[in-house]
DNA sequence: GCCGTTTTCGGCCCGACTGTTTTCAGTCG
């Protein structure tokens, strides 16, 4: 049976006998094909279950990693040992945040070896991968389970011993039909199962298919905004600290996890009443826990909320406990036992005496494992703890590293503010200079600019800068790269612009090569300084468009075009593991919003956050640079340090 | 399956909440 086949394919080519139709709906073509353990495509597959395809001469780190995940997933359901789990977790872990492809490495053994968490194991797992497209154990176990068990796992309720129970006693593995057991009343046959825990299963599932669980990092923020303001309002409450992945800026944000502390927090009488308050925010639909130290509830966007309540002396072990990450967190803990003393939530403890030595803020913790404090966007185990016992942690950037944003609408094409409005909003951040860059003609829906009314901008632009005082107000252009890789405005308009953004935004669906011919085309035309949200992800909505990263870095670093970290939070494009790929190769980045609205500049810190976890310095960023700087960085001088 | 100032075996981070229990397993973070 060949790997990698599509349940079209499969289909039409009536593979394995099934019953003939025109066009199934995925839903049925994934319950027709079931029975035959048929290793599908992601693509044809609506949830995580993947196959590299046969022969596939770019398996990339993602694809890698998942069959990794999926294997400890079905492991789990197998009932394996938890240990052997954890590293196959983990393992994907460190494999995802690579900025180099492992596949590269294959026939170099002992640079997989210096991958931290790969071992002999794991370097022979990755060579199978690669060499054959497919993974010895994680066939056998899709052999004796069933894809759609991984599904299952992502229901709030169900982990991988109740999914195991209901396939040995029911042989079902799909939600339809465990929805269908629990409606006809038979899970309470089985031990530990209740007509309540039906019902509790009956409307997680509900919740799945309503939301796929994750949101954009400027809802995250927002929503922890305003509860942090309801909170703020109850007595004996003194501090409030959103943690989790939003305080490490990931790019999205499945629950919201705040802590509080304060006289409340410590006076039992004072608690239960504390509880009840909290539970008064707006938007509650559902409270899923209600505890002595925690409430979590469900909030009508689907967003799950964890506050919890800490005495004073705990604040910051919980901070940085439930700040994460989880492997940050163990490393952590690893480094604390060998020096002997215990983490936890509560506090560092010496293991002799149980003494609390550290626990009210984390810069004593990590004072006392003897690190330097590390930032919040660092804490994923990728080298942040090792930097820091070094003391070489970078010097992050900061909002106010920030001189200026190249890369802004207005009502010429598709904005909503005028070229006055924006430049007076870049004033009020403390902006140096901008640059207007309209669309052109290409995207004739957003009213695209052709070389007449391109030139006709710049003219009105250079009248803006002139009659504005305290901001520089640059000429530029988000000219579209076509898809064949030529820009849609003529050399002779853009070389007047003292900025060009050059992006993709059509033809969306062509092949890797031909989608990376088609950007090292457009890097290669010597107007162009900024190659715009390099990827085209919409974050939760579209997927990044095929290609090949590591060719597109190097002729952007020979041609000195930069990349974009467009900020908008949908975008967030360069992400973090690409942006740490170029500043490792020297190409250069410039961050910016994309404003379409004055309102949009705001957007920029999450841009911040995403440039912080990839180490970036204010010297990766080309606007750090004073206004004369940056103009010759955009004519491909970038400074040389 | 990984890893080593406990180095080729024997460990591997810690606690809260829930529900079905009567002392705890499963799940989650």
């Amino acid at each position: 049976m060949q790997a990698g086949i599509t349940i079209r394919k499969a289909l039409e080519t009536n593979a394995f006998g099934v019953p003939e139709g025109p066009h199934y709906p995925y839903k049925q073509a994934r319950q027709i094909m079931e029975p035959f353990r048929v290793p599908l495509n992601r693509s044809a597959y609506p949830f995580s279950h993947v196959t590299i395809p046969l022969g596939c001469s770019c398996v990339d780190n993602k694809a890698i990693a998942n069959v990794f995940y999926e294997t400890a997933d079905l492991m789990e359901i197998n009932g394996d040992d938890s240990f052997r789990i954890r590293s196959y977790r983990r393992a994907a872990e460190v494999i995802e945040g690579l900025p180099q492809q492992v596949s590269a490495l294959i026939d170099e053994p002992k640079k997989l070896l210096e991958i931290p968490g790969i071992g002999k194991g794991m370097a022979a797992n990755i060579q199978e991968l690669c060499r054959s497209g497919k993974l010895g154990p994680h066939q056998d176990l899709l052999l004796k389970y069933r894809p759609s068990m991984l599904e299952l796992l992502k229901i709030q309720g169900l982990g991988p011993k109740t999914i195991a129970l209901l396939w040995s006693a029911f042989q079902v593995s799909d939600l339809a039909s465990v929805e269908k057991l629990a409606r006809e009343g038979k899970l309470r046959e089985l031990p530990r199962l209740s007509e309540k825990s039906e019902q509790k299963i009956l409307k997680a599932i509900e919740g799945y298919r309503r939301i796929s669980g994750r949101f954009l990092l400027d809802e995250a923020d927002r929503t922890a905004q305003k509860l942090t303001e309801h909170l703020r309002h109850i007595k004996g409450i003194e501090k409030i600290t959103p943690a989790g992945s939003l305080r490490r800026g990931r790019e999205t944000v499945g629950d919201l996890d705040v802590l509080i502390t304060g006289p409340c927090c410590v006076d039992d009488e004072q608690r239960a009443g504390l509880i009840e308050e909290i539970l008064r925010f707006p938007g509650i639909v559902e409270v899923l826990a209600k505890g002595d130290n925690k409430v979590s509830f469900k909030l009508r966007s689907g967003m799950q909320v964890d506050v919890r309540t800490l005495p004073p002396e705990s604040y910051g072990a919980a901070m940085q406990y439930f700040t994460g990450s989880k492997n940050h967190n163990v490393s952590l803990r690893q480094r604390a036992l060998k020096m002997g003393f215990t983490l936890s939530e509560y506090g560092l403890f010496r293991l002799d005496n149980n003494k609390r030595v550290a626990g009210a803020s984390e810069d004593e913790i990590y004072g006392k494992l003897k690190l330097d404090c590390i930032p919040p966007e660092l804490r994923e185990n990728c080298g942040e703890i090792e930097a820091a016992a070094e003391h070489k942690l970078p010097h992050l950037i900061t909002l106010k590293d920030l001189r200026g944003e190249v890369h802004m609408h207005t009502v010429e094409t598709d904005g909503k503010c005028t070229i006055d409005e924006m430049a007076a909003a870049a004033i009020e951040r403390g902006y140096q200079y901008i640059a207007i860059t309209d669309h052109s003609k290409n995207l004739a829906f957003a009213n695209g600019l052709d070389d007449k009314r391109a030139v006709q901008h710049i003219a009105r632009i250079h009248a803006a800068n002139q009659q504005t005082d305290g901001i520089t107000i640059m000429a530029g252009i988000e000219v579209d790269i076509l898809a064949d890789g030529e820009l849609d405005l003529s050399d002779s308009v853009l070389e007047q612009m003292d900025v060009v953004v050059a992006s993709v935004h059509s033809a969306f669906n062509q092949e890797a090569q031909q989608m990376t011919d088609r950007l090292l085309r457009a890097l290669s035309n010597k107007n162009v300084s900024i190659l715009g949200h390099p990827t085209g992800r919409l974050l939760l909505r579209r997927d990044a468009y095929p290609f090949d990263m590591d060719a597109v870095l190097k002729t952007a670093l020979k041609n000195k075009v930069a990349m974009e970290l467009n900020a908008y939070p949908d975008r967030l494009d360069l992400n973090d593991v690409h942006l740490r790929m170029a500043r490792e190769r020297g190409v250069k980045i410039v961050i910016n919003t994309d404003a379409h609205h004055t309102s949009h500049f705001e957007k920029i810190k999450y841009g911040i956050l995403q440039a912080r976890r990839a180490w970036l310095t204010p010297k990766d960023v080309l606007n750090t640079l004073p206004e004369k700087e940056f103009r010759q960085a955009m004519k491909h001088r970038w400074p040389t340090s």
